[in-house]
DNA sequence: GTTCTAGAAC
DNA sequence: GTTCTAGAAC
């Protein structure tokens, strides 16, 4: 299982030495690209020349073509590069990935923080290479950021990483650290969010990029060529039932030797493909460092792993240990036969559990964890080996989860995008799990009651299996739930769901309720079938305060004091708090219609209907109201029952306007335009929705200039004042309706 | 959807 | 100290 660099890397120069490689930081001011270069390049073994074009004229500021300059010479010198300069354009980096070639490797990390984040601190610092500070420095970031072109593979780069987080920059700084002279790291794109959008995350986020290279910078990523490594047959053991399909993989590690790239580096373009089950990966809790009976732990697992197998759909579960004379491996494998327990769903392998698919060839996307109840790095054995494998992002990752973990418990967390356990084994969680304790030399000795002891051990499997579920029917409602928008099949759990760290934290804790939003429409362990359609279709409960619309379209006469119009299909009524000087309602009459995701093709002439009444009401505001621009359209995920079109003036000059939600329910893309509503309806029969809670935290800014502000009360500071033109993206297509007299000549 | 409020952020 | 956010309750 020890990977031979030497013999293995495709990347190593002609002297025995791997490739160079130059680092094109991309980043606003103050997005943190000095101390990147600064904390890898003081504990690298690579050698590392920063280039700052802010001090490159003798410690101040320079240009280009000197850095151009001075990086060329270091890589000829044979020291990797890092350019250490906004790069935010891709004029800006061209010249530098020029220098790409051969012998050297060019990436790109992109510091994609968000723009309040880099204001504040660049309105702190003082002493800066490039005298950024004071209130100047909110107008340069908001500008430069406007002009922000993400990083493509296309551009020449061989590998983009991209941080959205500081936990993401922590990763990445210990990726980089970890390179020697020979190590270099997979290619393509890594942690990306949305490849197309410039300023905003348009799509949700559920289609994070993290888990494998993101097809839309595919230029390096079209190798189909690499063999698709499946464990080696002597490393799987199967347990209970005989293996029904042929294990005759047992080569495919010396396969991709013989490609000649490392497998502990390697790419995972092709590793994680749509076939690939979910699978956890476990340690024997308990038996070690614990010191409980083997032959009690092993009783219980597979007690605990038999009470889970119809709950795990296609899902697997292994037991993994590092020795091929374990004890408790064979002994688990007794008596998985014994109950007769299917091998394709459980199995045991012999392996290190943080590299089971680079050297064991065997995908888990979940590993657990023995962890001890601090939840820190250390200790020895599995929980040192994880924590140091996964990087110092499942540190910080773990503490926004819990601080601590009692016996029989477990918590599952989410690895950050760039986390080397990620990018090297497809792992996506780490579960960890606390068990009980046998060991007088450890604390909470259970002084030898096995009652206690057994009852433990059985809950901590239970909890960790069924966070384990848990992770599994998040990503699959997730997928599902973006592909039945879009109207496509989901391609199983391929993608991780990032929606939101709120919601995971919520649902992976073990023993808390889940999400009361969707109480009793979901049964949480059912069985899973990633190829079915058993999942019921979530029928949302509207509490008391979210019928008020539904009662005013059914019976328009009780309240002829709001309405404003009615007619066989809709009535119109303004919003009892409105978010702008004009914000009115068009709500349809029609019943079972209680919003967007319900609609349908037969509901084309309808949503015609609720637009041309907007319509007319807009023109009416005009000939009364003077000049106001308008916007048409539907939120994802309304708070209120019934179908309903706000109409609203585009100056959001509104006291009842109080927060984040309000803001970004108008003003990403949870907001659907009532055009593109009936464009998508007509063509595919179904509207796209954005309802993803993360659309509801993004950073504030402004629907005219796209300037970003620290809170609401600047925002709406701003934005009385902005008179900058509106995007040309919403002045296209009719999404924004300007009086024609004031519409811009075209 | 809003209101209330704890506590985080400043 | 005040301002602001975000979660719970309704």
């Amino acid at each position: 299982m020890d990977m031979d660099t030497d013999e293995n890397s495709n990347a190593k120069g002609k002297e025995g030495q791997g490739k160079l490689i130059m680092v094109i930081l991309v980043g606003a001011p103050g997005s943190g690209k000095s101390t990147f270069c600064e904390l890898v390049m003081g504990s690298s073994s690579r050698p590392w020349v920063r280039i700052c074009q802010d001090t490159i004229g003798n410690g101040k500021s320079g240009t280009r073509a000197q850095c151009l300059k001075t990086a060329t010479s270091a890589l000829n010198d044979g020291k990797s590069v890092f350019v250490d300069r906004c790069n935010l354009e891709i004029e800006q980096r061209a010249d530098f990935v020029k220098l790409g070639g051969p012998q050297v490797d060019v990436h790109a990390v992109v510091l994609d923080l968000p723009a309040q984040l880099c204001i504040s601190r660049s309105v702190k610092r003082t002493g800066h290479e490039g005298n950024l500070s004071g209130g100047k420095a909110a107008a340069v970031v908001n500008k430069m950021l406007q002009k922000k072109e993400l990083p493509k593979l296309n551009e020449g780069f061989t590998r983009i990483t991209f941080c959205h987080n500081e936990s993401d920059v922590l990763s990445a700084i210990d990726m980089y650290k970890s390179l020697d002279l020979h190590t270099m790291l997979p290619h393509g794109c890594f942690g990306q969010k949305n490849p197309d959008k410039k300023v905003q995350l348009g799509i949700t986020k559920f289609l994070k990029k993290a888990e494998k290279p993101s097809k839309t910078c595919s230029s390096a990523n079209t190798d189909k060529n690499s063999p698709t490594p499946q464990p080696t047959q002597e490393k799987r053991e199967s347990c209970g039932k005989k293996e029904e399909s042929s294990c005759t993989m047992s080569r495919n590690v010396a396969m991709e030797s013989e490609k000649g790239e490392s497998p502990g580096i390697r790419s995972l373009k092709d590793k994680i493909s749509q076939s690939d089950p979910p699978t956890l990966a476990f340690p024997s809790i308990s038996t070690s460092d614990f010191k409980f009976s083997h032959e009690k732990a092993a009783e219980i697992i597979v007690e605990k792993v038999e009470e889970f197998m119809d709950k795990l759909g296609n899902a697997r579960l292994v037991l993994v240990d590092l020795s091929h004379g374990s004890k408790i491996l064979s002994m688990v494998k007794a008596k998985a036969t014994e109950k007769n327990i299917s091998s394709t769903k459980f199995f045991t392998f012999v392996g290190d559990i943080t590299k089971l698919n680079s050297e064991g060839g065997l995908r888990c996307n979940v590993i657990a964890n023995a962890a001890n109840w601090r939840l820190k790095p250390g200790g020895g054995g599995v929980n040192a080996a994880i924590f140091s494998a996964a990087g110092s992002g499942l540190e910080v990752a773990t503490k926004q989860q819990a601080n601590s973990l009692q016996p029989g418990n477990a918590v599952a967390v989410q690895l950050p995008s760039t986390s080397p356990l990620l990018n090297r084994e497809g792992v996506t969680h780490v579960i960890h799990v606390l068990g009980p304790n046998m060991n007088p030399q450890r604390p909470n000795y259970l002084n030898n009651d096995y009652d206690e002891g057994c009852k433990l051990l059985g809950n901590a499997y239970s909890s960790l299996f069924q966070a384990f579920i848990s992770i599994v029917q998040d990503k699959y409602k997730s997928v599902k739930g973006i592909h039945e928008c879009l109207g496509s099949t989901p391609p199983e759990l391929q993608k991780h769901s990032e929606d939101g760290h709120h919601k995971f934290k919520r649902e992976n804790l073990q023993n808390l309720e889940r999400s009361k939003k969707w109480k009793g429409s979901q049964n949480s362990t059912e069985g899973l079938n990633q190829n079915n359609n058993t999942v019921p279709k979530k029928s949302k409960h509207w509490g008391s305060w979210a019928q008020a619309l539904y009662d005013t379209a059914m019976h328009p006469e009780r309240h002829t004091n709001s309405v404003l119009e009615t007619s066989d299909d809709v009535v119109v009524l303004y919003d009892i708090y409105p978010k702008a000087r004009k914000h009115l309602l068009v709500v349809a009459r029609h019943e079972g219609l209680d919003q967007l995701a319900d609609v349908c093709t037969e509901h084309l002439p309808l949503l015609r209907t609720m637009h041309a009444m907007g319509l007319k009401w807009i023109n009416k505001f005009f000939r009364e109201d003077g000049p106001l621009v308008f916007r048409l359209g539907y939120h994802s995920a309304p708070s209120m029952r019934q179908l309903h079109l706000h109409v609203i003036s585009q100056d959001f000059d509104s006291s009842h306007l109080k927060n984040k939600k309000h803001w970004n329910s108008f003003n990403t893309d949870f907001f659907r335009d009532s055009v593109i509503v009936i464009n998508e309806v007509s063509s595919h029969g179904k509207a796209n929705i954005m309802d993803d809670e993360s659309l509801m935290s993004m950073e504030l800014r402004c629907n005219r200039c796209r300037s970003a502000h620290p809170n609401l009360p600047k925002l709406k500071a701003h934005i009385s004042k902005c008179q900058a033109p509106f995007p040309s993206t919403l002045l296209e297509g009719g999404r924004l309706v300007v009086e024609p007299s004031n519409a811009p000549l075209s």
